[in-house]
RNA sequence: GGUGGAGUGGCCGAGAGGCGAGGCUCGGGACUGCAAAUCCCGCUACACGGGUUCAAAUCCCGUCUCCACCUCCA
């Protein structure tokens, strides 16, 4: 498999530098609120990376940190935790492990697989310890007069790499904390860990004081303890390119004790916009997965619009665009139980198809031109017994669940007495109250329609 | 201001020098008591101005517009 490396700028292999899995960490989210869609999209990265290998018999292993402290609200005053744990009137930790709780939730509604490890900020304070003491030794940080330690940018030479900023070229801007009065010697400089000063919550004791871990900190120290010192691909959103990964990027190289560079590939994934800007709380355009299966829509609906567009392009998606997949996986998930009807013939064809959307996959993860060639099964000439071990085939790497059966939802008594009332209508040809009974039954969400072998019902989406 | 990306039919979007992807919507037809679903048919586009070429959505030059990043962010 092959993606574009950020670093490089090159489309490059990924491979397992220790011969037996490919190392993996995926930039995870910061409890504090619900993850919209786009932040999924960038987690739905990392399942494609993992399916992708997977299928072409490639072991890795993920580790995906989820921040529960120290990522600063913009004043730069407050945890964003605990902020909302002030609004929320609860214990910070319990907020943190409830939107934890609801972050797994959603991958499960996209299909996004598991992490091997989920590892918390919080509770990796030792590792941070650890890492930050042995910044001071080598010289690469200070504590400032303030009691915070900062990471020493000037002594990093090829600060800048990942993002293509140069530090001379970095100035302090408008929404930066740097003053001239301030403890950090330099602007660039940033917050390893930061003194308590009034905080009296997630603050704990260090050689240099009491406080709390900086944002970046986290990230160095829990992959390279979680992927044993080294990280072969690292993921993440294009906006933590800088200067999340700078700085990390920095911290890592310069923790590791063989040199060179810590992660080998750095993966990001662009940003979604939703009807022309791109999705943010600020922007108020956001798009929560539990508002897609309120309208009654397949949450799977937005995985497939991801999947029509490259990860590294932006992508604008609406309402519009969701409904249509939604359709479209809705008609191929009953074409697919048609097809049931015929025995599996997996011949030639099949695995040549099979091979070229690997191909797709493994190629920078071109998962438009994969999902041309899925569109394309449905009215290919192929034999349906082709059909259905294409989809069986294919379901483990598109992750759209192509083999589902449409659940039987639950209908109230109503509904069910409404339906039965119907059959009976129809079948002494009382089209009158058939046809009343269809308005009464669309007014509760419920579309029926006749075909040859009677009525069938679904679910309307709104 | 600096940097990166993008402009394709009513909408979303592939394609990257020559036979107009596909989907959704819409219109017509078949089917149906009607409708829905399904199937068939139709809707002929590449921001603008130049240029290169036998041939440009695709290459070159210029212009315009939009989006993102530049110490909050996935």
């Amino acid at each position: 498999m092959r993606v574009y490396d950020t670093l490089s700028r090159e489309v490059s292999a990924v491979l397992a530098s220790n011969g037996e899995f490919v190392r993996i960490y995926c930039c995870g989210p910061t409890v504090y609120r619900d993850a919209h869609v786009g932040n999924l999209r960038t987690f739905l990265l990392a399942d494609l990376v993992q399916r992708t290998l997977a299928f072409s018999g490639v072991k890795s292993r993920l580790v995906q940190n989820i921040t529960d402290v120290g990522h600063m609200s913009e004043d730069f005053e407050e945890d964003k935790i605990i902020a909302q744990s002030k609004l929320e009137k609860k214990d910070p930790y319990s907020v943190a492990r409830e939107y934890e709780a609801r972050f797994h939730q959603d991958c499960r509604a996209l299909n996004i697989k598991p992490a091997d490890a989920y590892p918390r900020a919080s509770e990796c304070i030792d590792l941070m310890i650890d890492s930050i003491t042995k910044l001071i030794a080598n010289e690469l940080a200070y504590q400032g007069e303030d009691g915070s330690v900062y990471f020493d940018a000037t002594r990093f030479p090829s600060y800048g790499a990942l993002s293509g900023n140069r530090l001379d070229a970095l100035k302090p801007g408008h929404r930066y904390e740097f003053t001239e009065g301030g403890a950090k010697r330099f602007h660039a400089d940033w917050a390893l860990w930061k003194a308590a000063g009034a905080r009296s919550e997630m603050i704990w004791e260090t050689p240099w004081g009491r406080g709390f871990p900086g944002w970046h900190i986290e990230c160095s120290a829990m992959s390279l303890k979680y992927l044993d010192g080294r990280v072969d691909l690292h993921i993440g959103g294009i906006d933590l390119r800088f200067p999340h990964h700078e700085d990390e990027r920095a911290q890592s190289n310069s923790l590791i004790t063989e040199g060179g560079e810590a992660v080998s590939l750095w993966l990001h994934g662009e940003h979604l916009l939703f009807e022309g800007r791109k999705m943010s709380k600020s922007s108020g355009n956001v798009v929560l997965v539990s508002d897609v299966a309120a309208r009654g829509i397949d949450p799977l609906a937005i995985r497939f619009c991801f999947m029509e567009n490259r990860y590294r392009s932006q992508m604008d998606l609406s309402w519009n665009s969701i409904q249509a997949a939604h359709l479209v996986l809705e008609r191929w998930r009953k074409a697919y139980q048609g097809w049931l009807k015929s025995p599996i013939n997996q011949s030639e064809r099949v695995n040549q198809l099979v091979a070229e959307i690997a191909s797709a996959f493994n190629n920078d993860l071109d998962t438009p031109r994969a999902m041309i060639s899925l569109r394309g099964i449905e009215r290919s000439d192929l034999e349906d017994g082709e059909k259905r071990a294409l989809f069986e085939a294919l379901d483990a790497l598109f992750g759209l669940d192509l083999l589902k059966e449409r659940e039987a939802k639950r209908l109230t008594n109503e509904a069910e007495a409404l339906l039965e009332k119907r059959k009976e209508a129809r079948a002494n040809r009382d089209f009158k109250s058939s046809d009343q009974l269809r308005d009464e039954l669309a007014l509760l969400g419920i579309e029926v329609r006749d075909t040859s072998e009677g009525q069938e019902w679904s679910w309307k989406i709104n």
